[in-house]
DNA sequence: GATAATTGGTTTGATATCTAATTAAAATGG
DNA sequence: CCATTTTAATTAGATATCAAACCAATTATC
C-alpha cells in the first residue's frame, strides 16, 4: 500500500528501524502505569473473590449495600455510579438475577423504570467478598506509607476530576 | 436524598439497612480511583484513535515500533510486555493481521514459534495513532503541574513494583 | 390533547480479556 | 534413543465492555 511492493522482497521488508530510546511523554507514561496497575490489581482482586463473583458484579452488590436503601436503585443510577453504559449494566444485572443475588422489580412511579434490590443472598455474598478481599489491602501498605498513600490519592483525584470534566465537553 | 422516604416498603425479606457512611479503607479508595481513571482515560484514548484501531491493537503496534527491530517479536514476548495472556495476544494479532498491520512468520529457529513484524501500513497507522492521541496529553497537564506529575508517577511505580512482585508469589 | 423530544431499558454485534484444555515442537533425563 | 516435561501457540467458553439501533413510557411544546 505504501510503496514498491511489486518487487519481491525475500525476507525482511525493510530495515525496520526500531525507534531510538526516546522517552514517552510524561502523561503517556502516567496513563500506561495506571493501566498496568489497574490490570494487576483487578486481577488480584478477582482471584481473591469467592466463587464466580466478578469485579463488575461485586461493584453492583457493594453499591447497593452502601446506597441501595430499602427502595433499591434503578439500573440507570447504578450505571452512572459505576461508570458503565446502561447496556453493560443490563448484562451484569442479568447475571446477578440469575445467581439470585439481586431482585428487579418494576418502578411503581415510572412505567419505564425498574428498581434493583439486594436479596439476602446478595447481602451475604457481598460481605463474603469484603472478607475475602481484605487481606489484599495491606499489600498497598507495603508499597506506600500512609502519607504517601494520601498524597497519591489526592493527585489521582485531581486527575480524575479533570478527566471527568473533559468527558462531557 | 434517598432516605426513609418510602412509606410503601415492598415485601423484601429484610429492612435492607444501607450501611452508615463508613469511609472505605484508603487502599480500597486508591484502587477504585485508579480503576475509574483507567476507564475514563482509556475511553478518551480510544475515541481519539483513528478508525477501527483499539487500545490493545495500538499497544502492539507501538511496542513493535519501539522494540520490534528487524526480526520482530514473538507473540509470547508481546504478551509478556503488554501484560496479557498469550491467548489474548493470539486474538489481537489475528485482527491486526486481518487488517494488514502486522505480518506473522514462522520462527526459523523454533518450529513452535512465530515472529510478528510490522507492515509498512502498520507503521503508518501507529504514527497516525500517535498524532491523533497527542492532543489529549495536555489534558493531564491541566490537572497536574510537572512536579506533581513526576511525584504521581513515582508513587505509581512504587505501587506497581510491589504488585508485580506479589503476582509471582 | 396531539405531536415531538427525551429518558429508561434492552438487544445486537464487536473487541478484549481470562481460564482451561489442546496440539505441536523443544529440551531434559535416563 | 525414547519418555517425560516444558514451552509456544491456539481453541473454546465465559464475562465485561462499548456503540448503535430499538421499543416503550414520560415529558415538553404547541
Amino acid at each position: 500500500m505504501t510503496e514498491a511492493s511489486s518487487i519481491d522482497r525475500p525476507q525482511i521488508a525493510e530495515p525496520q528501524i526500531a525507534e531510538p530510546q526516546i522517552a514517552e511523554p510524561l502523561a503517556f507514561q502516567l496513563f500506561t502505569e495506571i493501566g498496568i496497575i489497574d490490570q494487576l490489581a483487578g486481577h488480584a482482586f478477582e482471584q481473591a473473590l469467592p466463587g464466580a463473583i466478578t469485579r463488575a458484579q461485586f461493584a453492583v452488590l457493594h453499591h447497593l449495600v452502601r446506597r441501595g436503601g430499602a427502595a433499591g436503585q434503578s439500573p440507570a443510577q447504578l450505571a452512572d455510579a459505576i461508570q458503565v453504559r446502561r447496556s453493560t449494566m443490563t448484562s451484569t444485572l442479568g447475571r446477578l438475577v440469575r445467581a439470585g443475588l439481586v431482585e428487579i422489580r418494576p418502578d411503581p412511579r415510572d412505567g419505564r423504570g425498574k428498581l434493583v434490590v439486594l436479596t439476602p443472598a446478595g447481602r451475604t455474598t457481598r460481605d463474603a467478598c469484603i472478607a475475602s478481599v481484605s487481606p489484599l489491602l495491606p499489600l498497598a501498605g507495603r508499597a506506600l506509607d500512609p502519607a504517601e498513600m494520601e498524597a497519591l490519592l489526592g493527585l489521582l483525584r485531581q486527575l480524575r476530576s479533570v478527566l471527568d470534566a473533559a468527558r462531557d465537553s
